[in-house]
DNA sequence: TTTTCTATTTAGTAAATACTTACTAATCTG
DNA sequence: CAGATTAGTAAGTATTTACTAAATAGAAAA
């Protein structure tokens, strides 16, 4: 048997060592596949570190526990800042369309470019891992207090129906957050024949029309 | 330590030990309540055994696997038949208002209802258990079929407003369902200050206003 | 080269887990 | 009641799992 880390590995390019803080990403990495495809507990160490390339004790020395490895993974989706700059511009226009189109297309895309993280949303609140709060806390009740105090501000304006704001943020974004659990949730079997812009134009003008006060 | 079965077990009622079907039913209720706060991995025999009130031996009595309760479990939820039969006569009426209340009314009050059937059935999507594409299409599928012939045809009739018909009954079911899920999956910590009638008035209304060709 | 330091592996351990075997207590039937 | 059957338990087994101590290979510095 040859020995594992063969020198001329992939064209005859030289294999360097991958620097610790390298190894510590690819850990990372690999870890969230993992935990996103299978959960918590149904995710073990060595599977992690067989992705990697290692044995479970080389992964020892980079985390001490499955745990804080899992936490830190969370933790760094924490950090990851929720940008929404283009729904802010607009909503300071007042153009309800950009500002609706601009949130539906940011979720959608985000959802469907990296459906890892709906994942690993869904299982770390689904198994109740102590994260689970603060990672909705920076990643979903923003989005939802941001078209909460849109809508607010739109029906003080007499742009929008007097309806509950914070049920009219609910019924928006369950719109398009749904659509999203479907098809990463429920797996990409079945078929979505529509563009995601045409699905963003859709919800968009569907709640436009419901919410507005004038309705052309 | 006195035997596990004390004769006077409750008051001095006779306790009798169950019957092998009464016992089946009790398995099947507490590894429903198991395996929907913790998912198919997060869940030990023991656990469920201990929770019956038996060894994890006699459960294998009744189920000759983990595995195999698991299903039993699931496919018991699917031969559970989806009534929306007021929602059916409300469509033979074109009654737009009482179709989309009744499905509303029944999807958020079911759900909050029997939140163990929510979890379960996360987690045998995300957990990508065989059984969780029958699931689905047995208690998913048919919901969103039933509002796209729906929408179809009202828009057919010159009544709603020509949009794409599976987009409007996804838009329609994601509202409820997301809230449901925010509800039930992220927990009840949140506050909730409407009765679900109001949820479902503000969203049925918000939906009808959308679609509508003619807004009053 | 030799030394030093670190990254990694080999080879474990103890606890947990799904499942089984050998036996016993409870209930039913004639 | 005797005999048969069913429901249950105590005490395992084989394997997996998270995690670790000690030895070793690899790169950089002296």
């Amino acid at each position: 048997m040859p020995t594992r880390e063969h020198p001329s590995n992939l064209s005859n390019r030289r294999s360097r060592r991958p620097t610790a803080a390298e190894r510590r990403e690819e850990i990372l990495s690999e870890g969230l596949r993992c935990f996103a495809a299978r959960g918590f507990n149904g995710t073990t160490t060595r599977r992690i570190a067989e992705s990697v390339g290692i044995t479970e004790a080389a992964l020892y020395r980079y985390f001490r526990s499955k745990e804080s490895l899992y936490s830190a993974i969370v933790a760094r989706k924490i950090e990851t800042p929720l940008l929404f700059d283009r729904a802010e511009d607009a909503a300071r226009r007042r153009d309800d369309t950009a500002v609706f189109t601009a949130l539906a297309s940011g979720v959608l895309k985000g959802g469907t470019a990296d459906p890892e993280f709906l994942r690993l949303l869904f299982f770390t609140a689904l198994e109740s891992h102590e994260l689970a709060a603060p990672l909705f806390a920076s990643h979903v009740d923003p989005l939802r207090e941001f078209v909460t105090d849109y809508v607010r501000m739109r029906i003080a304006e007499g742009a929008f129906r007097p309806i509950d704001p914070l049920l009219g943020a609910r019924a928006f974004l369950g719109m398009i957050r749904d659509y999203l659990n479907v098809r990463i949730v429920h797996g990409e079997s079945e078929a979505y024949p529509q563009s995601l812009d045409e699905v963003v134009a859709t919800f968009v003008d569907l709640f436009l029309t419901g919410v507005r006060a004038d309705p052309r």
